[in-house]
RNA sequence: GGGAGCAUAGCUCAGUUGGUUUAGAGCAUCUGCCUUACAAGCAGAGGGUCAUAGGUUCGACUCCUAUUGCUCCCACCA
């Protein structure tokens, strides 16, 4: 049967998935092997997959896969993230677009509206994740705002309120007054942003009245002036001395308010008069704080001014700024405007600009959690790949700040916290144990009186849980409990794959919690990837349309190509520059697979015949190589270098087994194969396949189910990986000798315009043992390999050297052209040998260098003078 | 403003406690080949003052200092 020349994905990927699907191949179960498990970073469950996603989860899978074939009970659960923000952002659009408000909705019309879209959005990443390949234990597949899920995360709420970590507290905090919700400080990105500086004149206060001496205060924010509290100066700064205890007057609304001193000003920024505004700044607030200054706060949840403002109300406070500076103007006021760039916070999720707002919000005390999960990561428990992070790591543990882990949103876990009439509170799991509760307080109270707490936990706040949830959801916030069977067998997890811009957000949180509520960490290993830019540089993102829809890449080329494409270029923590090429290399590389496979196919096998002498040195020689190999790429995975293993895995078929191996054994056309040669040759397949399947998982067990014949429910995913075994460096040397003559002999057919199916004589010299003669005859269609006394007998020719030996092939030569050539090296390797003998000649090298390096500069030596005796002999017979 | 990291071939990167003949790989480039597995291929080749300037050392891509350029993280100078 004729068999196609390319390689088809599409007629293998979905077969083999299935398979893998119906013979239930990626579930796992306890048992009595050691457990090696990963649980995946949870996409956001409305999200389609990037190319971040394809990156992570085919590193992820690629541990998996080997992992399994090293014997290991693997497990890799799947699920998917609630994302409140994310998610109840694209809710409301949705529902706008049917004009519907969220306003408009009760907070359950609004829930029902949100499940919805999960349902019919929700799991669209894993069903794309499946098409990647990915080996998820599917059966356990979770989501954060799964019931018991959810429980857990009420649980570790009440938990840590109970042990006095959780308080409610007023706070400045980062408002997204589109999204109307407030978020942390880790999902504010501050950008360099144009703006102005204006500087306003602040007249001041003589007997309760405006003088006509006014002082000048720089401001971006001019809208909100009419929430300013006071002027403050440094009381180091002379110019202003003759302002100390004196008042000012808020320009347009004529308030009068004090010039208090703090050191927080700095005199040489601005005009060294800083107006404070403690609503609406947090470094005002603070000096609010410290000065007991009155807070007013004139803008809105929507980034509107309030009646507090007493002018301009109900305009936005963009369009405020532009009115009121001309209202400025207008009244006399306006000194100047510079043209100023500053850093201005954007919410990570809506991009709105964050507006500074006191509110009653939920924290978590960090600093205890964060000194433990310091120590995890410096004492060694966990290991961050590469290290480098950990300087990162540790710097955000020691300057971390209490976490608001309250939402102003409806997606999400609602805060169990109990509101009686009189204003105080309880927090229970459920409302029941809250209403008995409540009753010790208030013995009256009547169910209908009590109301939860509106807000909902920071998405962060269940996924903190995961690697301990997936398992066994009754476990966090309770530290006592009995772990699970399943928590009992697979936690610790061993490796986590993440992106570093989440090393805080999430894994410093998830140590912290396992910590807390299992006494060990989650994870021993935490490969951080790149981040996937494209070409230029630039973050793959939607809004920018750089980033390629993965499921059309895998269409066009197949999984395992992109795979491959991924891996190459993946080093980890640096970023990866995106470049469609090297999924071309990846699908050329099927391709080059796929071929060999037809090679071997094409074979007929005689049982009677005696392998040929390359064909013996061949299958010697390619054991051991593929012996070192092996190691190589053992080590490569124990240093979590996965671009290098892929790279050595690449090179070991193409270079090593295609182009060596197979064209060494290759019979003559027309000619059988022995049974010998083609039983080790199909061995050797096999390992490459079993090597390569972490990889490539489609084509490796569509062709292991092609090289030999196979059972029903086999899989190469159940084979155990070809195990490390020594090897012969001296023969994989020789073959390396033998492999550079028929590199020479091919460069000189070249020069000299020799057709390759043209053979040749080798001469060597006499009493010059040629190792592995076979493979150079075959390799470079060499007649005859004679061993001589002198070159010079056998006429023209051109000559070459593998290590010290001499090689001759009799060819017509250009004297001239020859004789070039050969003063040009015996110039290169007098140079070289000047080098080395100089440095042979210092004494102190001699003696302090050690010994190995000495001896090898004495052969680097010896081995010069040899050469350049060759080459001074050969010159002499061209003249 | 503070901190971290990076700078090696046209591109993307290795270079594992300073010594492994003349610094490696993949891709790209160039040359010759449609050689019955593969032109998504085969066979060859070229290409680097290891950012710059000093220093330590018998010896530096590797360690130190400074400079330049880039990246990321953190941060309240209005």
């Amino acid at each position: 049967m004729e068999i196609s020349a390319k390689y088809n994905p599409a007629e293998t990927e979905d077969k083999w998935y299935s398979y893998w699907l119906e013979h239930k191949l990626f579930h796992s179960e306890p048992d009595g092997r050691e457990p090696y498990s990963i649980v995946i970073p949870p996409p956001n469950v409305t999200g389609v997959l990037h190319m971040g996603h394809m990156m992570n989860n085919t590193l992820q899978d690629v541990l998996v896969r080997r992992a399994r074939m090293n014997g290991k009970n693997a497990c890799w659960v799947p699920g998917t993230d609630h994302a409140s923000i994310a998610t109840e952002t694209k809710v409301v659009g949705r529902l706008k677009e049917r004009g519907i408000e969220k306003s408009s909705l009760t907070r359950e019309q609004f829930l029902e509206e949100a499940w919805k879209w999960k349902e019919e959005h929700g799991g669209i990443i894993l069903e794309q994740l499946k098409k990647l390949g990915a080996s998820c234990d599917w059966d356990r597949t979770k989501f954060t705002m799964d019931a018991e899920l959810s429980q857990s995360v009420i649980n570790t709420f009440v938990y840590f309120y109970k042990k006095g970590l959780i308080y409610r507290g007023v706070r400045m905090v980062n408002w997204d007054p589109v999204g109307l919700t407030a978020v942390s400080d880790e999902e504010v990105i501050h950008k360099q942003t144009k703006s102005n500086l204006f500087h306003l004149r602040y007249f001041i206060s003589e007997n309760g009245k405006p003088s006509d001496k006014y002082i000048v205060i720089a401001t971006t924010r001019p809208e909100t002036i009419m929430a300013d509290a006071a002027v403050c100066i440094n009381p180091e700064d002379e110019r202003y001395h003759y302002l100390k205890g004196k008042k000012v007057f808020i320009p347009l609304i004529n308030k009068e308010i004090p010039i208090i001193e703090d050191s927080y000003v700095a005199m040489d920024f601005g005009t060294g008069c800083l107006k404070v505004t403690p609503a609406h700044d947090i470094n005002d607030y603070e000096i609010g704080l410290r000065h007991k200054l009155p807070v007013t706060d004139i803008i809105d949840e929507h980034g509107r001014l309030n009646e507090k403002a007493l002018i301009l109300i109900g305009e936005d406070r963009f369009v405020a700024r532009k009115k009121i500076v001309k209202m400025l103007e207008e009244a006399g006021h306006l000194e100047k405007i510079e043209d100023y760039t500053s850093p201005v916070g954007h919410s990570e999720r809506t991009n709105a600009v964050i507006e500074p707002r006191l509110s009653l919000q939920w924290f978590l005390k960090m600093e205890a959690l964060a000194t433990d999960a310091l120590k995890s990561v410096e004492e060694g428990r966990v290991r961050l790949i590469p290290d480098r992070f950990n300087n990162t790591y540790r710097h955000w543990m020691e300057n971390v700040r209490d976490w608001c882990i309250s939402r102003q949103l409806w997606w999400g876990q609602q805060i169990p916290a109990y509101y009686l009439p009189n204003g105080e509170f309880v927090v229970e799991a459920t409302f029941e144990e809250a209403f008995e509760a409540a009753k010790k307080i208030e013995p009256n109270i009547k169910r209908e009186e009590l109301k939860q707490d509106e807000d909902v936990l920071d998405t962060w706040f269940s996924s903190w849980l995961w690697p301990i949830s997936v398992f066994d959801a009754n476990k966090p916030g309770r530290p006592d409990a009995e772990p699970n069977r399943d928590l009992a067998y697979y936690f610790p997890t061993n490796d986590l794959v993440t992106a570093p811009d989440i090393l805080f957000f999430w894994v410093a949180r998830m140590i912290m919690a396992a910590n807390e509520f299992m006494g060990k960490e989650p994870f021993t290993n935490v490969y951080l990837t790149g981040i996937v830019r494209d070409k230029q540089g630039r973050k793959m993102s939607k809004q920018l349309g750089n980033s390629p829809d993965p499921l059309e890449l895998i269409a066009q080329y197949g999984a395992d190509a992109v795979r491959i494409g991924m891996l190459l270029c993946s080093s980890a923590g640096n970023d990866i520059f995106y470049d469609e090429s090297q999924i071309e290399q990846g699908r050329n590389f099927c391709n080059k697979i796929w071929n060999a496979f037809r090679l071997t196919r094409g074979w007929e096998v005689d049982d009677s015949a005696n392998p040929s002498e390359p064909a013996r040195l061949a299958v010697e020689w390619f054991e051991n190589t593929l012996a070192k190999s092996i190691a190589t790429i053992n080590d490569h995975f124990s240093k979590f270098r996965i671009s290098d293993a892929t790279m050595a895995v690449y090179k070991l078929f193409w270079d090593e087994f295609c182009a060596w191996y197979l064209e060494a054994v290759k019979p003559v056309y027309g000619e059988k194969i022995d049974r010998y040669t083609y039983d080790k040759t199909i061995s050797f397949f096999d390992s490459l396949l079993k090597l390569l399947h972490p990889f490539m998982p489609f084509i490796t067990e569509e062709l292991w189910h092609q090289i030999a014949p196979r059972e029903a429910g086999q899989t190469i995913m159940g084979e155990a990986m070809p195990a490390q075994k020594p090897y012969s460096e001296e023969i994989i040397a020789e073959f390396n000798s033998a492999a550079e003559a028929v590199v020479n002999i091919r460069n000189i057919r070249q020069s000299k315009n020799l057709s390759p199916k043209e053979s040749l004589v080798l001469y060597v010299k006499n009493g010059e043992s040629v190792k592995m003669g076979a493979i150079i005859s075959k390799l470079s269609n060499i007649s005859q390999i004679c061993s001589v006394e002198d070159f010079a007998q056998q006429g023209n020719g051109v000559n070459f050297m593998v290590g010290t030996t001499e090689f001759f092939i009799p060819v017509k030569v250009n004297a001239d052209e020859e004789r070039a050539k050969i003063l040009a090296e015996i110039e290169r390797y007098t140079k070289f040998l000047e080098g080395v003998r100089k440095k042979l000649s210092n004494q102190k090298f001699v003696s302090s260098a050690p010994e190995n390096v000495v001896a090898l500069e004495r052969k680097k030596e010896s081995d010069a003078t040899e050469k350049l005796k060759n080459l001074n002999e050969l010159l002499q017979r061209l003249k």
